[in-house]
DNA sequence: CTAATTATGTAAAATAAAATACATAAGTTC
DNA sequence: GAACTTATGTATTTTATTTTACATAATTAG
C-alpha cells in the first residue's frame, strides 16, 4: 500500500476517522493509546496516522511520556489545521472571531447590535464580517471547519432556532442554521449563551468534573448543566431556566417576566440595583451594584449577600434534583466573590442531604471574557470530531486540499 | 466457511455481539435494519444472524412488515434463551423472581423483611430463594444471565453500594454486587427502586419519550428522571432527590428527615394521614389516605387537593430545571387521580415558562405491581446488551453451552 | 558506555469482510 | 395466474485488516 510521504493516499486518509476522532476528543493520545482504544492492529493504526499526520490534521507533540525505555511520543490534533468562525450576540454588541483548533483567536472583530434590525439584517452583517474573517484567516489556516453561534436566548439546539417568549424578538422560527449553511457550506451550529459558558468552564478548568452546574448571575440570573461530560439540554432545549422560579412571599417582588417572586426580581443584578436605586444609589446595572461592593458601600454589600442566599435556594433545589458534583458561579455578580458565594454556600450545605454535599464544591468562575464564545468554539470541535461526524469532516478536508498528487505513478 | 446449521460455529457467533446488541437494544428488527445500522455487508449480517439463530438467541417473529414485494421478517431477542433473577427489597418484603428476557415472571417467591436482620443474613437468605428460583428456571430457560436488585434507598450505581443515610441501616459500604457475584459468578446490578419504577414506566408505556420525570407520591416522596434514553443519576446517584427540598412558611411541620418544610412533611403520604389523624381519622398511610379518598370523605380529598399543590410546587422547579417533556405521576397517592394531578397541573402550568410547557405532558402512571422488579429487569437487560458488554455475554452463553459439536469435522 | 527496556515501523502471510453478480423467495397489484 | 416488487441468500472475486516475525529507535539504569 501507499508509504508515508508518496504523495497523498486518499483511500487511508479517508478511513483515518476513527483515529482522528480519539486524538481529537482526547480518548487517546499516544499510539499505544489510539491501538487500545480503536481495536485496530498496529499495522493500521500506524498507516493511518501517518495519513494524517503527512496530511498536517495531526503532529507529535514536543513532549513525550519517560517510560523506562523508548519515550511515548504524545499526539495531538494540529491546531493550525483549520480555523473556524464563531461569534456571541450580546446584548449590545456581536463580537465574532475567527479561531484555530486550540482554540484560540486568530482574527475578530466587533459589530454593534440592535435587536429592532430584526434577524435577516442581523445575519446579513454577520455573514459580512464573517467573509472578512474568512480572507484573514485562510492563509494560514487552510481549512474552513464550520460555525458556532452563541445567543443570549433559549434555543432548540437540534433545530438551531431560537425558541420561546425571548429577547431577541422575531427570531423565532428564523432557520439560522440554514441561512449560514446556504452562504458558507460548511456544518453550523447554534447553542445558548450560558449553556457554552458552562461548556467552557467544563473544558478549560474543571475536564474531569463530568457533572457540574454553572449559575451565571449577571444582570439576569441563568444556569448550564453537564452532565456526563455533555451539555444537559432537556426536551426543547430549556433546561437550567432558574432565574424564574418562584418562591412566594408577602413581599414577592414583580419580576420583569411578569410573575411575582421569581429569583432573577429578588437576586439578579437588576433586582439589586433596584433595590439599590430605592435606597438613594445610583445603580441600573450588574455592573454598578458590583461597583458598588467594591467600594465596599456597606448597603450593597448586605444586599448582595442577601441575593447569595436568595441563590442559594434554588440552587440547593438543582442539588437536590441533578446532585452535581461541581458547582461554578460565575456572571458579573460573581466578581463580588465570598459575599455572594457564602450565601449559596450556606443554604446548599443546610438544605441538601449530607449524601449530596459531602463531595460538592461551590467555587467562583475565573472570570474570563468570552468564555461563551470559546464555549461556541468547543462546542464546534466536539460536534465536528464527535465518532459519527468526523468521516464528514475528514471528507470535506480532503475535497479542500489541491489534488497534487492524484495522478497515477 | 461454516453454513448455518452444520454443528455449532464458534467463531462466527462470537463476532455476532454488534448484531445481538442491535436486535436486543431495539436498534434494529429486521435484516435491512441490521445492515443499515451495523453498516456490515449483507454477507456478514447474514452469517452472523444465522449463527445467533442457530444458537438460539434470536428468532424470527411471526409478525411481518408488508412492503409491496417480499415481506420484511422481523427479528427479536428469544425471550426464552435464559433467565435472569431480580428482587425487590420493601418496607417489609423482599419480592424475588426469576425472569425470561421479555422480561416476563417464570418464577418467583417473597421473603418477609426485617431491617434490623442486617446485611449479611438479608443477602445469606437472598441467596438461598435465589438457588431454588434459579432450579425452577434452569430446566426450561438453559443460561443464567445475572442478577438485578432493587433497593429502597439512594445507591451508588457504579459502586453498587448503597450510600447515604438511608433506611438500610448497615447497608452503607457493603460490597453487595461483590458478595452475589461471588456466590453465583454472573453481573449483578443494584439500582435505586424510584429510578427503576421510572425505567420501568419508560420502556413499557413512553419507549419514545427520552426525556421524562416519574413522580412517586406514596408514604415518601421520591422521583427518577430519564434523560436521552437513560436514567438520570447525578454524580453520586442521588439525583431527583425531590422529597426534602424546602419552602418555608410560618406553618412549616417538621419533617421525618430533621429540617422543617420538606416537601415530605406537606405532602407525603405520611404527612396526609398525620393531617387527617388530627382531624379525628384513623389514618397512618397513604393506603389509609387514599381509602378516605375512594370513601369520598371530603377533608380526605381537600388535603389531596393541596397536596397536588404543594407537589406542584417542586415538580415546576424540577421542570424549569430539566425541561422533560413528560411527567408521570405514580405511586400510591397516584390513586386519587385527579384529585392529586389537578394540583400539579395547575402549579406547573401557571410557574413554568410556556417554552417548557407547551408540549409537557403530566399523566398517571397505570397502577402496577411489581413495576421496580420490572425495572430492575430492563436495567440487566440494557446492560448486558449495551455494545460495549454484549461480547461478554455472548462470551458467557458460549461457554454455558455443552460443547457438541467442537470435534473436527 | 553497555545492557535492559519500552516504543515504533514494516514485510509477508493469513484472515476477515466487502463488492459483485446472480439466484431465489414471498408477497402485492392487476 | 402473471407481472412486479421487495427481501434474502450465496459463490466468487477483490479489498482491507490482522498476525507474525523481525528490525530499529530512543530512552533509563548501572
Amino acid at each position: 500500500m501507499a508509504r508515508a510521504g508518496d504523495g497523498r493516499d486518499w483511500p487511508t486518509l479517508e478511513s483515518a476517522g476513527g483515529i482522528l476522532s480519539l486524538i481529537a476528543t482526547g480518548a487517546a493520545s499516544s499510539r499505544a493509546g489510539l491501538l487500545r482504544q480503536s481495536g485496530l492492529s498496529r499495522v493500521t493504526v500506524t498507516q493511518r496516522l501517518n495519513a494524517l499526520l503527512t496530511a498536517g490534521l495531526v503532529r507529535e507533540t514536543e513532549e513525550t511520556l519517560p517510560s523506562g525505555g523508548r519515550p511515548t511520543r504524545m499526539l495531538a490534533v494540529n491546531a493550525a489545521a483549520g480555523f473556524m468562525l464563531v461569534a456571541n450576540i450580546g446584548e449590545t454588541h456581536i463580537h465574532l472571531a475567527a479561531m484555530d483548533l486550540t482554540p484560540a483567536v486568530i482574527a475578530q472583530t466587533t459589530l454593534p447590535f440592535v435587536v429592532a434590525s430584526g434577524p435577516e439584517a442581523t445575519l446579513a452583517r454577520m455573514a459580512e464580517a464573517f467573509q472578512s474573517l474568512i480572507e484573514a484567516a485562510l492563509p494560514t489556516h487552510r481549512f474552513f471547519l464550520g460555525i458556532s453561534l452563541s445567543l443570549p436566548t433559549p434555543v432548540d439546539f437540534k433545530r438551531g432556532r431560537v425558541v420561546g417568549p425571548s429577547v431577541l424578538r422575531d427570531w423565532d422560527d428564523v432557520d439560522i442554521i440554514g441561512r449560514l449553511r446556504e452562504r458558507f457550506a460548511v456544518p453550523v451550529y447554534v447553542e445558548n449563551d450560558v449553556n457554552l459558558m458552562t461548556l467552557c468552564e467544563y473544558r478549560r478548568n474543571f475536564p474531569d468534573t463530568e457533572d457540574m452546574l454553572f449559575v451565571k448571575i449577571g444582570t439576569g440570573i441563568g444556569s448550564g448543566m453537564i452532565s456526563g461530560g455533555r451539555i444537559f439540554r432537556g426536551a426543547q432545549g430549556a433546561a437550567g431556566d432558574i432565574g424564574h422560579i418562584q418562591f412566594l412571599s408577602d413581599d414577592a417582588p414583580l419580576c420583569r417576566c411578569g410573575k411575582f417572586g421569581c429569583v432573577e426580581a429578588r437576586a439578579a443584578g437588576w433586582a439589586i440595583a433596584r433595590d439599590l436605586a430605592r435606597r438613594g444609589f445610583s445603580a441600573g446595572t450588574a455592573r454598578d451594584v458590583i461597583g458598588l461592593v467594591e467600594q465596599r458601600e456597606p448597603e450593597a454589600i448586605m444586599l448582595l449577600r442577601a441575593a447569595g442566599r436568595t441563590i442559594g435556594e434554588v440552587v440547593s433545589d438543582v442539588v437536590s434534583i441533578i446532585n452535581p458534583s461541581l458547582i461554578v458561579v460565575g456572571g458579573t455578580l460573581a466578581r463580588g466573590g465570598d459575599f455572594l458565594l457564602s450565601g449559596i454556600r450556606e443554604l446548599v450545605y443546610q438544605r441538601c442531604l449530607p449524601l449530596a454535599t459531602r463531595d460538592l464544591s461551590i467555587v467562583l468562575s475565573a472570570a474570563e471574557e468570552d468564555s461563551a464564545l470559546f464555549g461556541a468554539a468547543y462546542l464546534l470541535l466536539e460536534n465536528l470530531f464527535a465518532p459519527a461526524e468526523v468521516d464528514r469532516l475528514l471528507h470535506r478536508f480532503l475535497l479542500s486540499r489541491p489534488v497534487l498528487a492524484a495522478l497515477p505513478g
